[in-house]
DNA sequence: ACTAGATAATTGGTCGACCAATCAATAATA
DNA sequence: TATTATTGATTGGTCGACCAATTATCTAGT
């Protein structure tokens, strides 16, 4: 290839990306050097360049997909105006990239089995649990200002609605003909508005 | 080691509760048969000649784990009376065994990283999930019919009950700290009830 | 009871394939 | 020319699968 100087985020961008679509097609297990650099079309020697090992390349790749996903996020709750609607908007940019960019939502899944074996990884995903739960956090509170959500924990529930998406997006990702996009959405606003919404429905 | 005859079915187990401790130690890009073949304390050999490869190993871990989730569950709900007190079993049993055995989670996750990508994982997954759907869906159909549930697809709420366990327990097995055993069933117990009873909190 | 196959269970070693990492050499830019 | 970027080949090692040989157990015939 063409060196430039310079070229050195953008290529680093470009083998990330081209990790990204290996572990969605073929997983960890089926991740190899070569096949990364196949997909980005660059030589294998350079990778190592770029990163110290393997599992470097992984967790940039988990940065980069979390990164994403955060800023979806956060772009499509900007509009909202009240509680309510932030609230939905974050339901459907997490579902959503759940079931338009697959590719994320697996590299998710095969990060968390490696993440369990490895500090660095580890580290990556607390950090990248920790921000959802502040986002979240935030939303809720606003909601409690002004009387729309009922008086709880901001973390407990921010647990609580990370944890319904969490296992909402894995099914979509694991059989999108029994779990849609719109059912999921549906289910989630209905659980969370009954969940934060005043008043004792007992 | 000394062969004997009938010994076929026990040693296949013992393989499988190896591959187990195994794939939570080190994951399934670690996961080895020499490994494997060491912690059962058998031959790297006889492992393919009770598996026909490694991906059937892991499926018979699968199966082998959900099996003893399932058993524990339908166990714990025996004992329960009325719905509220069944759902509440459920959840206790699924986040008790997220804690305490956390190989049994580990595998999960590992197994579903490679369920996306092998045919014969992902159907095993697929009936692991529709096994619990059914567990669950029973449990709901019962309260419906006494009152104590309101009017909800039952297909759809048990998916919102699995999809909330899957998620809690998911901050359980990564986060012990934030996420503890007593509050992750707290909350469960809260969002799950004010989501199925009856009367309109809004 | 004893034994001679037959069968089931198990071993240890072999093999080709493939992998991550390294490196000397080279090309492009400053 | 010095520095940065990139290549392609090499290397030492490991992996999954396969297999010939061995041992234990069972069965039937005597």
């Amino acid at each position: 290839m063409t060196p430039k100087l310079g070229m050195g985020p953008l290529r680093r961008e470009q083998i990330v990306r081209a990790t990204i679509r290996c572990l969605a097609r073929d997983g960890y297990a089926g991740l190899t050097m070569k096949r990364v650099a196949a997909e980005a079309r660059v030589s294998q020697g350079i990778l190592h360049y770029y990163f110290r090992d393997k599992a470097a390349m992984l967790a940039a790749a988990a940065l980069r997909v979390t990164a994403d996903l955060d800023r979806r996020v956060a772009a499509e709750a900007r509009g909202a105006r009240d509680a309510r609607a932030r609230l939905r908007a974050v339901i459907r940019a997490c579902l959503e990239t759940a079931v338009e960019s697959r590719d994320f939502w697996t590299v998710f899944i095969e990060f968390w089995g490696e993440a369990l074996h490895d500090r660095r990884l580890a580290a990556v995903n607390r950090q990248a649990y920790a921000r959802a739960r502040r986002l979240i956090g935030v939303a809720l509170a606003r909601g409690r200002a002004t009387g729309h959500v009922r008086r709880v924990n901001p973390e407990e529930a921010a647990a609580v609605v990370l944890g319904l998406l969490d296992g909402l997006s894995l099914q979509l990702t694991f059989d999108r003909r029994l779990m849609t996009l719109s059912r999921a959405a549906r289910l989630a606003e209905t659980v969370l508005a009954r969940y934060l919404t005043p008043g004792d429905p007992r």
